[in-house]
DNA sequence: CTCATTTATACTCATTATGAGTATAATGGA
DNA sequence: TCCATTATACTCATAATGAGTATAAATGAG
């Protein structure tokens, strides 16, 4: 196809190494129960289900299915593409004209909790890596404990103050629970999450509480965390995180524990309705108090629409 | 490392062919230049800047923008990630141990438009290849031409009316310009773009109007027109497509020009004064008609920060 | 120089959406 | 029976939106 040629040599002489390129897949599964958002790991949570795209492989979520039912026999449900890094310099080095690197392309999974088999997989609290973003019981953590660290690292600059200050709602500015992925990234700039260390990132105090995962594992957590805390506000999917039937104050639950915030529960109901994704069953939830309605998610919304609407001042003809 | 082992064999026998993979980096950048979207094209319009990672790539990001460089000398400024896909089957051949697969990494770059070198090189009307998402002058181009269309594919199910009604604003439902990759993505499967005939799919009646690319070039540039158009309303993007300085009703027509849908004059006005994010210069813009002041962002926005809020009803302690 | 034409800005106003509560209804158990 | 608990229903002030109208400052034709 005459394309290529012009594709490829417009400007420069091309190389002849043939890079062999190792692509892993990697998968970040989520589920809520009660008020706990978990995740799927191995190696008694320091990392995720992962391995090697192979040729069996139909494509890259078959890849993904398949590794995580093989090493977790997790069944999956809903995924979604999180993002693709290369690994920097790893293992990139020369033999005859084929060089090695490794590119990672990491999915976030949405499911419901099942004990599952293997001695290593377990679900763990997703906040046990992220302590800071559980704002439900104690929004004061990051006052008490990582401030005085981001401190030493602001110094007198005023630059490095205001980005603080808008990654972690600090000195006026709102907090916002969907910039997780920023606000980890930015502790590990300041050397103050344990895989900075290990990665030869300088330190600049002491290690703040959370607990460290393989490779970047804990970043791609960010990301999902981050990702999930945006859908979940334009798009139904916290559907797939719920049972088939379920309370309103159980559905609230479930947010909360996404977002790490409380909610206000007469308006979190009124968004409910006004939204229309759910119908009433016939039936109460049990325990103590006056029972609960329970509730479904109407069929109609497979149609994957979207829940929230534009934010531009259209004009009307 | 001993979970590398607990990682890779739990459940199954490791297999020990050692696959090549190909990885590819494309390219689409998006300049707007009054009030036309366009994107930078090699071939005459038919494929998007892209070549292979190299060993010589820093990162993705770095290849990405080498790529671009080398092939159209165009300067880069920001840049995201907006997809990666493998090939399916195309290639997946066997020789001794290795074998042959690819992988493409799409980016979306923002910038402005500049005369580029290059003989094929060209900056390409977005909509010339998605014409019905450009609503503007006549949003009545889907109901003309390509309803009936698809009329024939949904035939009696319900269900296909109502996707196509969702996907397409038809019916009662309203017209969301963030779905423009579900609009492509149901028009190929309906086998009414020329490449799903190309590819094999089956044809469901005349090809609609909008010109074809190479692969699968015109889904990724309806990738980054969805993302585009999502990300405008959420992020202050525009930003990277504005000169330094410009009149709010050139802001608006680039805004219009990527939502391809007409605004209201003084509320976007309105939603531009709360954002907070523009100051005015002290000079004015020559022309017909009163002159218009002349703005610029405020470099405070660099802080990456997210020009709408939460969407949830947060309660305060 | 005056006025029609054009584009820029400033306001207005009804309707919705949101944040924050208060009041009332069903339960099970002491 | 009364109380602790949880579920639902309303209320109300304030903010955000959608849709216009009114006024200001240029240019160019006559």
């Amino acid at each position: 196809m005459s394309y290529d040629n012009a594709k490829r040599d417009s400007g420069s002489v091309m190389k002849t190494v043939i890079q062999t390129i190792h692509a892993e897949l990697i998968a970040v599964l989520v589920a809520v129960t009660g008020s706990v958002p978990r995740v799927l790991t191995l190696a008694d949570g320091s990392a995720f289900p992962a391995g090697p795209l192979e040729l069996t492989h139909r494509s890259l979520q078959a890849g993904v299915r398949a590794w995580v039912e093989r090493q977790t026999h997790h069944p999956l449900g809903y995924i979604e593409q999180l993002y693709t890094f290369a690994d920097p310099t790893r293992g990139a080095t020369v033999a005859g004209d084929q060089a090695e690197r490794s590119i990672s392309i990491s999915y976030l999974g949405l499911t419901r909790e099942i004990a599952s088999g293997g001695d290593t997989v377990s679900w763990q609290n997703i906040y046990r890596y992220f302590p800071w973003e559980d704002r439900r019981s104690d929004p004061t953590l990051i006052e008490r404990t990582i401030r005085a660290e981001m401190g030493r690292w602001v110094g007198t600059s005023a630059e490095r103050a205001a980005r603080v200050n808008a990654c972690f709602g600090l000195d006026g500015s709102p907090w916002n629970e969907d910039l997780a992925l920023s606000r980890y990234e930015l502790l590990y700039e300041m050397g103050l999450v344990r895989e900075a260390a290990r990665d030869g990132q300088s330190n600049n105090g002491e290690f703040i509480p959370g607990a460290m995962m393989h490779a970047d594992h804990r970043r791609i957590l960010a990301t999902a965390l981050s990702r999930l805390r945006a859908k979940i506000k334009y798009r139904a999917i916290v559907y797939e995180l719920m049972p088939e039937s379920f309370s309103l104050l159980e559905l609230q639950r479930c947010v909360e524990a996404l977002a790490g915030q409380r909610l206000h529960k007469s308006n979190f109901r009124r968004l409910l309705a006004s939204q229309n994704l759910l119908e009433e069953t016939a039936h109460y939830a049990p325990g103590v108090g006056r029972p609960a309605k329970l509730f479904r998610f109407r069929a109609a919304l497979l149609a994957e629409r979207a829940i929230a609407g534009t934010r531009l001042p259209i004009a009307r003809p």
